[in-house]
DNA sequence: ATCCTTGTAGGGGAATCCCCCACATCACCG
DNA sequence: CGGTGATGTGGGGGATTCCCCTACAAGGAT
């Protein structure tokens, strides 16, 4: 027999991985090798494990999922990782994506559906949620960038990572605390960030920030 | 042999259901009877099966989870009703336990716990997750029943004029310069409105109160 | 080869926040 | 009637944050 593909599940929500490890360890050929609650957690246990498969929640406390996709296939290049979310929004399957993720499955639809998505990304495919797909297919391969329809589009990783944790309400110190930086670099995102977004108030900063993180809109 | 305590799950992840299906169906005693994926669906069939505890997810697509409580105990006065949700607010437990609600369970924290919620709500108790906790059951407890789902119950005329104008994006200053008076007076608000709403920094004070403007809710 | 972007971070003054305190008014309750 | 609490109004002063500038290395773009 041949052996079976070894996946690791990277998600914060017990219940969310006793879902996906029910799920992954039940499907034929498929095996769960470990769990972690967290990016911290997960980068320390991968490296020894040596999974075939990541699967990775964005939405992670302390670091980013989008940051430990990069570390990752920092040590391990030929990781296949496959993202889920809460997401329905396109930017952050980019982003992912452009991290080297090679599948982006929103929560919501990840019934049995992560399954194909797996057995598609091991075939040397990318998966997308249907939603988005062909919109990010689109813009990958026709090499526009930033749209101009979503002024977030222009922000970059850490840019957004920190107008989100804004908009969740933390301060600048505790966002800088969660991402293990100066405070005075926090600083200089949220400078950045008014910048693009020709914002000119910290009241309207965090306004801004908050409506995006409630509603999707800017 | 006694009958099994039959278990009813509302939530729209399916990898969720799926985690606390397999949690509560391999618990002795436990079975689970019926999902829903909404609200509307799930007040269909739970007339019918009459499940004796409803695990009720707030954040429903459609029908928000408070709604479908009341409309639950409307026809089942007797069902025992859990709340699991991603948020850390007290607001929403305090609205979930006044909706009628038996328990409030963060899904972060909804391990092996989820059980021991069920089995305290079946005893006869209140289940509320550990950081909320104490917080609402002194004031449910207290007998002081103003509305706190509305902050316009508790804030005192001036409060709500300087929470809504922060909403709006007016920093101190500009508040304190619209109403003629100092911004010490205006620091005073609020401290008073952080206070009573149990905001404890300038920043969620700022995300409250765009909430509060935007979508009227807290 | 050079310019721009990104991630990181410090200096230093201006602006805010936050905790403690004060006082007059008005209403309510025993 | 007198105490008690909520409300509207403000100050003092230390602790934080904001904000404008500057800096620099790494990587990407042109």
């Amino acid at each position: 027999m041949s052996k079976d593909l070894r996946i690791y599940i990277v998600d914060d929500h017990p219940l969310m991985r006793k879902g996906m490890a029910m799920t992954l360890d039940s499907e034929m050929g498929f095996t769960v090798c470990g769990q972690a609650v967290s990016a911290e957690d997960a980068l320390k246990e991968i490296q020894s494990l040596k999974p075939d498969v990541a699967v990775v929640d964005i939405s992670l406390p302390g670091m980013s999922g989008i940051e430990l996709i990069k570390h990752l296939l920092g040590y391990l290049p030929d990781l296949k990782i496959l993202v889920v979310s809460r997401h329905d929004e396109e930017l952050y399957a980019e982003r992912a994506i452009r991290a080297g993720a090679k599948g982006y499955l929103m929560k919501l639809e990840a019934g049995d559906t992560i399954v194909s998505a797996i057995r598609q990304i091991m075939g040397g495919g990318l998966f997308l949620s249907n939603k988005i797909g062909s919109k990010i297919i689109m813009k990958l391969t026709s090499g526009i960038q930033h749209d101009a329809d979503n002024p977030l589009g222009i922000l970059s990783d850490r840019e957004l990572e920190v107008f989100e944790l804004t908009g969740n309400g933390l301060s600048t110190k505790e966002i800088a605390e969660r991402l293990y930086v100066s405070v005075k670099t926090i600083e200089s995102y949220r400078a950045r960030i008014k910048e693009k977004l020709h914002i000119t108030t910290a009241n309207d900063f965090i306004r801004r920030a908050v409506k995006w993180v409630e509603e999707g809109t800017v």
